[in-house]
DNA sequence: TATAATTAGATACGGCCGTATCTTATAGTC
DNA sequence: GACTATAAGATACGGCCGTATCTAATTATA
């Protein structure tokens, strides 16, 4: 019986490439995944790859979307301000981990040298989305007495996930105990002081 | 006239690869130079980089070191701490200024990717270095009664590095009132909480 | 159903990476 | 001054990048 060749186009030739992508970023990881080992384990040609993405950073964010249910994170409402921070930093550790840190350093760096990046990666890292988080819980931080300033900088707003990143960067791994530490040396003090 | 070829060696050698590597990063800037173009530059071949440093960004870190001075920053003696954190601060943005960002960034690029990287690294984020500067401004400003706590963990104390990077690769720049906004809003709270 | 517009797939290109191998100039040594 | 160890230089390799060009399969359209 002859093969028949049927040529995929559209979405399911874009799910074949994606699933191939996924696989392989499980199989040998971030940096030695390669665009022609995909194009060849999904049995196409990069030229078809190249056409949908402008390089390896998207098409792993890409398949990264699609596998990886990123479930976006909870606005913690735990009781304090110092375990709402726990909370919120064992949320996005739990996402660092499920990247492999390989892959997050992977694009990570490809970020560092593609500005455009930024915006793709911003569930990591967070602006606009941590304020969306962080903000109720300094406002009913606030209610509570806990604080006395809420309209913070996004500097500051944005200080849990460079802590966190930094972390993940320049350690291999994001421990309970470093955790602690970040919010009862850094992060309270910041939020507790008052402000100009 | 025949032209004498003459075979270059050991320091003689070094020299002219560094100074073609110092010429092209200046030229071209990071990611654009090649490990076979400074070759080229140098009138000799791939084989011979190689077998002195094991990737561009080793040979990158060699011609600066070389030919860009870092000079070690000093440790500020400024009269308030507030001060001495502008200080310094101002010191390390005019390190990363001459590093043009493109090509810090490409280094921290590299360095996320290859972990060895770090120790090379440290004079730009810290560490050691670090530490031995904070540590005389904190203790004096402790002895002026701005401060009661010294003893800081590593964390804290890398922090001021960690805030001008996380500027340096999300903004472009590294502005004045950037810098203000950092040590009143995030460094000077830390430091003056009295830990736990 | 014939024709036109898309788009997948094949192939080839110059460029770079990092490694291996071989020749040959230079330096040290007896 | 002859001999030997060392290291430079030349060349070639397979692999990947990113782009360009051509073909043929598929889908849309008239």
């Amino acid at each position: 019986m002859a093969e028949k060749k049927t040529r995929r186009r559209g979405q399911d030739l874009v799910d074949a490439i994606l699933a191939a992508t996924w696989e392989q970023l499980q199989a040998k990881g971030y940096r030695a995944l390669t665009i022609e080992g995909v194009a060849r384990a999904a049995a196409t040609t990069k030229t078809v790859l190249y056409r949908r993405w402008p390089d390896k950073a998207h098409l792993v964010l890409a398949a990264l979307s699609k596998y990886d249910n990123f479930t976006g994170y909870v606005v913690p409402d735990t009781g304090t301000l110092r375990t709402d921070l726990l909370d919120l930093m064992g949320q996005i550790a739990d996402f660092l981990e499920k990247l492999k840190g390989e892959t997050f350093r992977g694009l990570l760096a490809e970020r560092l040298q593609h500005l455009e990046l930024d915006k793709l990666m911003s569930r990591a890292n967070g602006n606009a989305a941590i304020r969306g988080i962080m903000q109720p819980m300094l406002d009913r931080a606030a209610e509570r007495g806990e604080i006395t300033r809420t309209d913070w900088p996004d500097r500051v707003i944005n200080l849990v996930g460079i802590l966190l990143i930094n972390e993940v960067v320049s350690r291999q791994e994001l421990s309970q105990t470093a955790r602690n530490e970040m919010v009862d040396d850094i992060l309270l003090p910041v939020f507790q002081s008052a402000g100009e």
